[in-house]
DNA sequence: CATGAATGAGGGTTCATTCAT
DNA sequence: GATGAATGAACCCTCATTCAT
C-alpha cells in the first residue's frame, strides 16, 4: 500500500500547509489527516521539510510546463504566445488552487532551501517571459517596456486571486474555485495585455487564443 | 521606560515575522532581539497572538487612513482620486516594506482573529474603492467594470512587489526598498489605469497626481 | 487604607486557597480578588508563604483558644468539659467554613514550615485532650481507651464536615455552612462521647452542655 | 518496554501527589523520579491532569470494589456487613497509604473533573451504606439514625488515619502505615459501630468479622 | 512497509518576586 | 503605602525525529 500512504501524506499536507502555513502545520496534523502512521513522513520524505521540497517540486515542474507550452506559439506572435501562456498558468493555478497558495505563501519566507529550489524555476518563468516581451518589442506588437517590470504586474495579476481565498470570497463575494471565475478573470488579464502591453489602437478585435 | 520596551518588542517582532513568519518565529527570538526579557511580550500584549494583532491594527489603521485621504479628492475625477489612492498605497507600503510584506503573507493563513480584523478594514477598502469605480462610470471617465475585478486587480498589482522581496532582488533585479522603484512602479500602475480602466483614447496627456 | 489591603488579601487568599490550594492560586489571583496591586503581598506578608503562614496562625490561635476555653470546665467533669471543647471547635469551624478547610487541607502537604507551625498547636491540642480523657478515666466517667486513639477519632469526626464540602452538598446533600448542620452534627458527637468513651450504662440522661 | 514506563509514571506521581500534592509537583519532578523522559507523561496520560485523573480511577474502582465486597454479606446482618466493610476500606487504604492520602486531599480541590469522577464512585458508596443503615434499622439491629450522618462520621473516622500522616506519628506517635495499627484502630471502628449505631445493650459480646 | 515507544529540544506562557518611583 | 515595569526561572506541553520491532 506504499503508494496510498504517500499520496495521502501528500494530500494532506497541501491542504493543510494551505489552511494553516507550514509551520503551523505539525507532521502528526499530517498524519492524522492522512490516517497514516507519522514515521511515515521521515520514511517517503525524510524529514518534514523535505514533504515541502517535494511539493515545491511537483508544483514547479509543472508551472514550467506549462509555461514552456504557452511558449510554443512565439512564432504565431507575442500578444497571441503571452495570451497562452497567461491562460495556461491561470488555469493550472485554477485546478491546483490549495497547492497554489500554499506554495505562493511559502516562497515569501526566507528559507534556504525553499529559496534555491523557487531559484531555478522562476528563472525559467523570467527567461521565457522576456523572450515573449523582446519579441513583441522586436514585431512592434508591443509598445516599449521594461521585461521585468511587466513580469511583475503580470504575476501579479495572475497570483492575486489564488493568495487570499477567504478574502475572495467574504470580502469580494468573488470564489476562485469556480470555473466560472477563471473564465472571466482570463478575460480581464487579456485587457491588461491589450490595454497597457500592446502598442496597437485601443479596443482591437479581440484576439482569440486557442 | 515601559514605552522603549514595548517599541523595541514592535520592531523586532516586524522584522522576524517578516523573515521567517509568525509560526517560523518564537517569542524567545523576538526578545531575544529586542533585548528585552520574554515574560515582557506577555506583559505587553497578553501573549504571542496579542502582538500580531497589534502589528495588524496599526497596519490597517494606517493603510485605510491613507485610502480615505485619496479618497477626499473624489470630487477631482475619478481618475485622479483613484490615482491618489493608488500612490498613497504604494508609498504607504514601500515606507513600511517588513510589516507590508509580514501582514500580506498572513493574512493568507485562515485565522479566527486575523480574519475578523482584516474584514473590518478591507471592507472599508473596498467601499471607498467601489465608490471610485463607480463614479468613474457615471462620468464616463471609466469603461464599463465590474468594480470587484478591477479591485483584485488593482492590489495584485500594489501588493506584488512587497509580497517576495528576495525574489524581487534576485530574480528579477529590481529592489522595491529603492524610493526609484516606487516611483516607476507607480507610473505603471498609472498605465494601467490609463490604459485598462479609462475610457478615452489610449496615451492621453498624462495626468499629474500632485 | 494600610488596613484594608491587608484585610482584602488576607480574605481573597482564604477564598481561593480553599477553592484551588495554596499551589493552585497565584498571588496574581489574590491581588486580582482582592483589587489591590500584587507587589502588597510582598509588602505586608514578605511572600505568598508567609501569607500562608499568617492563615495558620490566625487559624490555629483560636483554634487552640477555643480548646483551652472548654477546657476551663475541667472541674465540672470530664464528660461535660470534653463535650464543651468539642462543641467550641464544632462551631469555631463551622463560623470559619473556608480558612478551615483551606487549613486542614494545607496541613496534610509535607511542608516543613507548615510542618513547624502545625505542630507548636497540635501539641497543646493533644495535651488538652489527653488530660480530659485521663482525667476522665481517673474519674471512672470513661472507659479505659488509649487517648491518642481517641483524640484520633475525635478530630476525625470533628473535621469531616468542613473538608469536602461539595461532596457534603452535593452526594450528601448536607450542607455544612447552615446552622441547623452544626446544631445537629454536635449531637451526634456526644452520641459519641456517650456510646464511645463514657462508661455508664447506655442512653444517660443527656448531659446538658450550656 | 512500555508497561514499566507507565508503572514508573504511576508509582513516582503517586509518591510526590501524596507528599508535595498535584499543583505543587511538577511533570519534571515526576519524569525524573520515574527516570523516564517528560514527554511520556503526554504519551500516556495526555497531560498531567489526564494522570492524576488516572490515579483517581484506580483508586475508586478499587475502592468501591472493597465496598461491594463486604456488602455481599449483608444477608448476615447489618452489624457484620458494616463491619467487613470498614474492615475492608481501613486496610485497603493502609495497603494503599500513598495513594489515599493523595486521593483525600486532592478530591477537596473544587475541580470540575475530579468533581465528576468523584461523583460516580462516592454516589455508588453512599447507594451500599444507606442500604445497610436501613436493613439494619429495619431488623432492629441498629437504633433510629439518619444514614448520611452515619455515612458522614464513618467516612471522618476511616480517613482519620490517612490524611495526616506526619501529624499522626509526630504528634500522635501513632503510625498508620504498620500492621499493628491498621488492627488496633479496626476495634475502636468496631466500637463505634457497637456503640453509637447498634440498639443493643452496651458491650455486647463482639462480634468477630471473619 | 509500517508501527508504537521514546527522546531531547524548544514551544508559549505563568510564576513569585524585585525595585525605582 | 502603593504602583507598574521588568525579570529569570519554571511551568506544562508539543514538536520533529529516531529506532527497534
Amino acid at each position: 500500500m506504499g503508494k496510498n500512504t504517500k499520496e495521502a501524506i501528500i494530500a494532506a499536507s497541501i491542504s493543510l500547509f494551505n489552511t494553516n502555513g507550514f509551520h503551523g502545520t505539525s507532521v502528526r496534523d499530517i498524519a492524522s489527516k492522512a490516517k497514516v502512521n507519522p514515521a511515515n513522513i521521515a520514511y517517503y520524505f525524510n524529514n518534514k521539510h523535505g514533504l515541502l521540497e517535494y511539493c515545491l517540486t511537483i508544483f514547479f515542474e509543472r508551472y514550467v510546463a506549462e509555461i514552456e507550452e504557452g511558449y510554443e506559439r512565439i512564432e504565431q506572435g507575442a500578444t497571441i504566445c503571452l495570451k497562452t501562456i497567461a491562460r495556461n498558468i491561470l488555469f493550472f493555478q485554477y485546478e491546483n488552487i490549495h497547492l497554489t497558495r500554499m506554495i505562493l505563501r511559502e516562497i515569501t519566507i526566507d528559507s534556504q532551501v525553499v529559496r534555491e529550489i523557487m531559484s531555478t524555476y522562476l528563472m525559467k518563468e523570467r527567461f521565457y517571459l522576456n523572450r515573449v516581451f523582446e519579441r513583441g518589442m522586436q514585431t512592434k506588437e508591443f509598445r516599449h517596456v521594461t521585461p521585468d517590470y511587466m513580469t511583475l504586474q503580470l504575476k501579479g495579476l495572475l497570483n492575486m486571486p489564488f493568495l487570499n481565498s477567504h478574502y475572495m470570497s467574504e470580502v469580494l463575494h468573488v470564489h476562485p474555485n469556480e470555473r466560472y471565475f477563471a473564465e472571466k478573470y482570463l478575460k480581464e488579464v487579456d485587457r491588461w495585455i491589450d490595454g497597457v502591453l500592446c502598442r496597437n489602437e485601443y479596443e482591437p478585435a479581440y484576439l482569440a487564443v486557442n
